[in-house]
DNA sequence: TGATTTAAAATACGACCGTGCTATTTCTGC
DNA sequence: GCAGAAATAGCACGGTCGTATTTTAAATCA
């Protein structure tokens, strides 16, 4: 058998483009809503050439899901510093920034793909609230670190920072994107600033 | 002709039925993925039953828009309670109270519209964007009388405090429909009473 | 009652959907 | 260069989509 070994099989390059295509439009016009034949368009190929390297539309939703955490794993979690305050900053800076210079038309791609599947049951939704509730587990962790240290107020709870923290980026992400409000981002910086400042130990008793 | 005078002509109150029907399926489904077929299935016609009552499907959605923007004015934005603070906190409770108890299976209609209208252009994301922009620019409207008032500090930009309102409830709305987490409206009112506590005047400078 | 207006159904049409199946082309290893 | 495998195209099928037209049934009114 050719497998040169195990990775990177003749078809894999294909199969990349198409799911760099998929998490594209799927990011602006949903995930339900790509159509395999629209897909073939977008990457140049037949609807047949396309659906011959997924068993089924699912399967390419799926893997979609993965294509676009592995963006955020590369550019936003994998971040290093210090672990504690600094890397909540870190992580909160890179998140903003990933998605204020997104390479999808509609923004966020969890954003985008969570309020599609939200009341909506099956895999593809899981596989989008595992992803979405891994990344907001990531940054309580951290800040829970960081209220260890001693470097946030010990009457922060990290899961009201954590869900305000993640509120900020979410609702600079619609005002972008539904709204046009190009400002959205600094302002979202402008208030992760303000509410770090406030759990900052010394500071008051807020949240 | 008939007309008894113009309005509740015939068959409003079929027109009433789908429409509603229309805003419920489109908060758990898209208001792109609801079909005619989907709806004539769901209030117990046939398909050219429902379409007779509209001139397209884009006059359909836009109706259901209007029609689930009703709703929030009934429920939401016609609290009353004194200008300024009192009224903003009247106004996000009811806002929270309403979207916990929300009747669509999705949860907030304009969440689940906005983040599928948000990277496409058109009349339908115009006619969401507009309603959504409204409620911001009310909520806004109303902090800067408070702020006007000296109910809060006058440090605290109405624009920051607005976006960091207005991302409370959406957090709390996708941690329910995507996460399944049943207290995210519960943190999110723990959230809105230290938020307001820190511009109250007489606190410390944030936002 | 009979004529007329209105609501809804029935039906049809073309477009696109996802999915199989069968060529045909393109690449790969000897 | 040739065999064989992999990648892609072509095509057909059953469904559903939105829409338009026509037909039936019920309500309204003279």
């Amino acid at each position: 058998m050719p497998e040169t070994n195990d990775r990177e099989r003749h078809g894999d390059r294909r199969r990349r483009e198409i799911l760099a295509a998929a998490a594209d439009v799927a990011t602006a016009e949903g995930l339900e809503g790509l159509s395999i034949g629209r897909l073939a368009r977008e990457v140049g190929l037949s609807k047949s050439g396309v659906a011959a390297h997924f068993a089924d539309k699912q399967e390419l939703q799926l893997h979609a899901v993965a294509r676009a955490a592995e963006g955020y794993e590369r550019e936003v979690m994998a971040r290093d510093a210090e672990p504690g305050a600094a890397r909540v900053e870190a992580l909160m800076t890179a998140w903003i920034d990933f998605i204020e210079g997104v390479p999808y038309r509609g923004g966020c791609f969890f954003a985008a793909t969570g309020a599609e599947f939200g009341g909506r049951p099956g895999p593809v939704r899981d596989a989008v609230a595992a992803r979405t509730a891994a990344w907001i587990r990531l940054l309580e962790r951290e800040i829970r670190t960081a209220v260890g240290l001693g470097e946030f107020h010990p009457s922060c709870d990290p899961r009201l920072l954590g869900f305000q923290l993640h509120a900020l980026v979410q609702e600079a992400n619609l005002r972008r994107s539904l709204l046009d409000d190009a400002g959205a981002f600094d302002d979202a910086r402008a208030l992760l600033g303000s509410v770090l400042g406030s759990v900052r130990a010394g500071a008051a008793t807020n949240p």
